[in-house]
RNA sequence: GGAGGGAUUCCCGAGUGGCCAAAGGGAACAGACUGUAAAUCUGUCGUCGGACGACUUCGGAGGUUCGAAUCCUCCUCCCUCCA
């Protein structure tokens, strides 16, 4: 950029690039004149030309974000839409991998990319931290602070009052005490969307208290009336017109709660909803129940996001349940732990067994981990503590579930979610583990 | 030739009379992980059996003692220093 050379992208770098029908018929292009003049003409189906002109660094206009249901299935609640964002278009229902600190660990925006990522998660708690969402602003914002021209999701920091020791939660607001520097860092609904805004994401989350489980009802009652006056406060501070904020349902197990959690978030309007405090040590079983009482409330036309979902089996059914959106750390978590994903059930590759197996982890995947080393050479690797472990490792379990969710979106615009999910799972159960 | 130091369970290494099957670390093996306090954490790690227990271990052989990895004697091997 800057050189005052023409660039021009492909809808595949945007990280569009599942379904080659898409593909063909979708491409964004970029003209970067030397006085900073920006153009950007954007072709969608052949039918509709957005057409954005802008003084680069003073003057953007705003893309509008926009969610599109293209199908539902006719046998379950799966469906398949189409995500615009400022920064380019999310095909659903999709993974979103997690690069909480602003890096995808282990993995290079061009190999998260590589891997048809469409959009990456960051954290709102840990880049305030570290190095705060002033530098980042000063960088020009997080996409180009770590170079990812897709979308990006900020999660609010609701997660952390969950995860983190140390807090002391009230009505307001939540105190945290870092662990390492000692650091008390104050969060709130006008803080979270404060830093959010100045981090930059395309999505932002509302600022929430994710219930732990299991929680008395009276607690998870409290807690989830407090969420929604959050949600409120969230809604209020926020400004950035050109990123949508998500709200984020709450009630842990409780269909009352959830049911009128969801009721109260709708009416008042927000671009999309999560469903948060799941995945929270609740189990499969209690999951699905939910999303199922859960789902039915949200509008149809606004595009639903599971949050911290999951394994492949949690989130086949909770796409079936309704669910367009997942975020998880298992790929890249997993993958730094040996853990694989294949076909037929996940794999440890510190196992003796694969000493001597010279078959890539996933002979149909065509990843770059599988299409050029064996399991032996892995298995060699974590053995050996080789960081190049973790990187091959990542690229393919994050690959694994990109194009499980391509398969999942083309089976639903077939019309065949069902077969395609009992058929994935009961290869996935046999050979499980 | 003389003086001194040492040999511990796969490896490194603590232990100097009972609380020792023997700290700690590593390796090995198994497991966990769901909006990332995470290249992290947990378990097993002499043998046999369920916990409890039984049996065999601390270079080798004897001895002292109710009791020895620990004390004594001799032997083997290794290291350092002086000739």
């Amino acid at each position: 950029m800057g050189t005052g050379s023409e660039k021009q992208r492909t809808g595949s770098e945007c990280g569009q690039r599942n379904s080659a029908d898409y593909l063909s018929c979708f491409s964004s292009t970029y003209l970067v004149i030397k006085a900073g003049l920006r153009i950007r003409a954007k072709k969608y189906q052949q039918t509709r030309v957005v057409v954005n002109i802008g003084i680069s660094g003073n003057i953007t206009l705003m893309k509008s974000f926009n969610f599109t249901l293209l199908t539902k299935d006719r046998k379950t609640s799966a469906r398949r839409g189409v995500l615009e964002t400022p920064h380019g278009r999310i095909e659903t229902p999709i993974f979103m991998p997690v690069g909480t600190h602003a890096a995808m660990k282990a993995m290079t925006p061009r190999q998260v990319a590589d891997c048809n990522a469409q959009i990456i998660l960051c954290n709102t708690y840990h880049l305030h931290l570290r190095p705060g969402e002033a530098l980042v602003e000063k960088a020009g914002g997080l996409h180009r602070f770590m170079a990812w021209d897709g979308p990006i999701l900020t999660d609010s920091g609701g997660f952390q009052v969950f995860s983190l020791p140390n807090k002391r939660i009230t009505e307001d607001g939540v105190f945290f005490r870092h662990e390492i520097t000692g650091e008390e860092i104050f969060l709130d609904p006008a803080k979270a969307m404060a830093i959010q805004e100045a981090l930059g994401a395309d999505i932002i989350m509302a600022f929430d208290e994710c219930i732990p489980y299991p929680c008395d009802k009276s607690y998870a009652s409290r807690s989830t009336r407090k969420t929604l006056r959050w949600a409120e406060e969230c809604k209020k501070a926020h400004t950035r017109r050109d990123q949508a904020l998500f709200a984020i349902v709450q009630g842990s197990i409780f269909e009352d709660l959830r049911a009128m959690c969801a009721r109260e978030l709708v009416q008042m309007d927000f671009p999309g909803y999560a469903i948060g405090g799941v995945s929270v040590g609740e189990g499969l079983e209690l999951l699905k129940k939910v999303v199922e009482f859960t789902a039915p409330h949200l509008p149809e036309d606004k595009p639903r996001y599971l949050m911290g979902v999951g394994l492949p089996e949690d989130i086949l059914e909770s796409v079936e349940r309704g669910m367009d959106m997942f975020d998880c750390v298992i790929p890249t978590r997993y993958a730094r732990s040996a853990t694989l994903f294949t076909n037929r059930g996940r794999i440890r590759l510190t196992s003796r067994k694969y000493r001597r197996d010279f078959y890539p982890v996933e002979p149909n995947c065509t990843c770059y981990t599988c299409t050029n080393f064996t399991r032996a050479y892995l298995h060699h690797l974590f053995v050996s503590n080789e960081v190049l472990s973790a990187i091959l490792a990542s690229i393919h379990n994050v690959h694994f579930y990109l194009n499980m969710m391509a398969e999942v979106r083309t089976a639903i615009e077939e019309g065949r979610f069902s077969e395609y999910k009992n058929n994935f799972l009961s290869q996935y159960d046999k050979g499980g583990k």
